[in-house]
DNA sequence: TAAAAAAATACAATCGATTGTACAAATATT
DNA sequence: AATATTTGTACAATCGATTGTATTTTTTTA
């Protein structure tokens, strides 16, 4: 192996002194500009490259933002993940990405493995196991910033970037009721997780301000997996005298597949029969026919929102943790053949 | 800032040195069994977290891989992240993520970057615009090992994990063939590029073997995007009476694209008219009507073997830099609607 | 030209953990 | 009980870069 080369072989090849070699390669003032240049030809002559481990070290610096996401490849995440990479990449830092698979041990101990790398700062998408931020006290302590996105917990003083879950959905059942619909329910997510807990609630909220019947059968809590809303699907079928006129599914992966579903086993018409709506706007969503009706999230917003507000707390760490910042990002209604009924 | 906690301050705390309190923690023979229990319980009651760079520093690894890939966000790239992730994550090793959005200067300062974190190995599937691996020379040198998936180019000596473009590409050429076209075009991707000059070849090698004609104008090349399929395809539609009986996209992005075009624009139907196949798999052509056929490239295989590859290479050094290793993933081909002529 | 000021460079400690060697304490052997 | 052996700890150097202080060299000023 090549021994890497160090600021010392330079020092002694040059006869000056590591000291010197540092600041010329820094373009430090205290260094003369001959100096200076015969250092940076030695330095490519040799094929230089500076060690980060010691500086690092050194600076208490990693130039590194932490990132733990759920799924990477999730299109959502993915492009969060996209956004992120952007505005941190422009700033010279590097991002460490990490999934939970939502589960929260395995969070935990990646959360931990970041901690012990000195990341300079956090940017996290919760589990859906995760109780609460007592595991990121650690970088609290610390004075590490830490910024929540997308998924997030009530545990003062986080700091986030958030979706508005609640608004989304209550737009979509508003629009769904203004083209007719009467009976609409709901395929929800886990409704333990903040996010999914809004998008129930804005849902009830338009169908009570708009004075339609909301009963607990017309919500199916659930993973929002395909074969969940398989499953819900079937069951719905099974009473066709109580069949709804409108689904609201809280991600687009399960409104598809109800669509989907429909469409190959039975002869309900989407949108005729029954309006369908998601949530999160995949690419698939605008290809299927009818287009589906959804939500955008936009997801590389709130990950360039994320990590702009990373950045600034990085930089000016009083603010980062005096109070906890939020940041909604709009939503935005996606309208599409699906929820077209008008009837 | 609550100072962070060393190894120096354990030490102090219990009266031991640091070099026990490091011993203690890493669990050598060499230290007694009720001093490591003192050391353990001091280091928990203290909240003390191991600082890698200092532990990296001395020991030369930093159990990171960096990842390059062109966009984080495509589909294909962030599964085969996922495989990467899973693999390297169940080792006890991170990854530092970076996207060169295919721009080779980009790439090259990445690839820097990463060498000055001293990452223990590399995975990269590079640019489109990269013309050879001189920019690895740096890990080649120093013996670090990289693996390069996906794209590649011929360059003595990189080990690689590659997809059976040709193969696909002939499988689908076939396949359309064998439903009775005869007239097949192919929208390209950038031919400077081995996986779409494999593509291309491999659409060609088929035609050949069944005797059917190939002109130049057959083939266009183009960078697949949206915009590009739609030029492609009012195009073609300028000539009716030279209309091709089945296009082979080099993507499903284009693809779908075209399939969507004539839906909307024309009353040519796929696949009565025109079959259509496309080239990755996207989620969106197993929603389209009717369904794309295309080939399954198994990126999260992929990035799981490209991973297992490196690590094999950290591991075991030698065998890294002897030989060039290459593994060809097999291509899968998904028949669906969109190619289902057969008359 | 001598003294003062400025510029360039050297010295040495430091960041925190690891590890080879040396030493001391505890246990075993004869 | 005296010596040999094992076990447990301490000492000190090291990884490579950074940075405050000290020193030398050069330039300026009187």
């Amino acid at each position: 192996m090549t021994k890497n080369i160090t600021i010392h072989d330079l020092a002694k090849e040059l006869g000056l002194d590591s000291s010197t070699i540092s600041r010329a390669l820094s373009d430090s003032p205290r260094v003369g500009s001959k100096t200076k240049e015969r250092v940076l030809e030695k330095a490519k002559e040799l094929g230089y490259q500076r060690n980060l481990m010691a500086s690092n070290l050194r600076t208490n610096k990693t130039m590194t933002i932490g990132v733990v996401v759920p799924h990477i490849s999730r299109h959502f995440f993915s492009e969060a993940i996209d956004g992120i990479e952007q505005v941190v990449a422009s700033k010279k830092y590097r991002v460490v990405i990490s999934q939970s698979r939502d589960d929260f041990e395995n969070e935990k101990e990646i959360v931990n493995g970041l901690f012990m790398n000195r990341v300079d700062g956090l940017l996290i998408s919760p589990s859906m196991e995760t109780p609460n931020g007592d595991h990121l006290d650690l970088f609290y302590k610390n004075k590490i910033p830490v910024v929540l996105f997308d998924r997030y917990f009530d545990n003062g003083g986080l700091s986030k970037v958030i979706f508005e879950d609640n608004k989304g959905a209550y737009d979509l059942t508003q629009h769904l009721i203004d083209n007719g619909c009467k009976r609409i329910y709901h395929l929800a997510g886990d409704l333990n997780s903040q996010i999914y807990m809004q998008r129930f609630a804005g849902y009830k909220e338009a169908l009570k301000e708009n004075n339609l019947d909301f009963e607990e059968t017309f919500v199916k809590e659930s993973n929002l997996y395909k074969e969940d809303a398989e499953e819900f699907i079937v069951d719905l079928l099974k009473d066709k005298n109580n069949f709804p006129d409108a689904i609201i599914c809280a991600n687009d992966v399960s409104a598809l597949a109800i669509m989907k579903y429909l469409d190959e086993n039975t002869d309900i018409k989407v949108p005729e029969d029954i309006a369908i709506a998601g949530f999160s706007n995949e690419p698939a969503s605008a290809i299927i026919k009818p287009g589906l009706t959804t939500i955008d999230q936009h997801p590389f917003r709130i990950g360039k929102t994320a990590a702009d507000m990373l950045l600034k707390f990085i930089d000016d760490k009083e603010n980062a943790f005096n109070a906890s910042n939020t940041i909604v990002v709009k939503s935005e209604l996606i309208i599409r053949g699906s929820s077209k009924k008008n009837k």
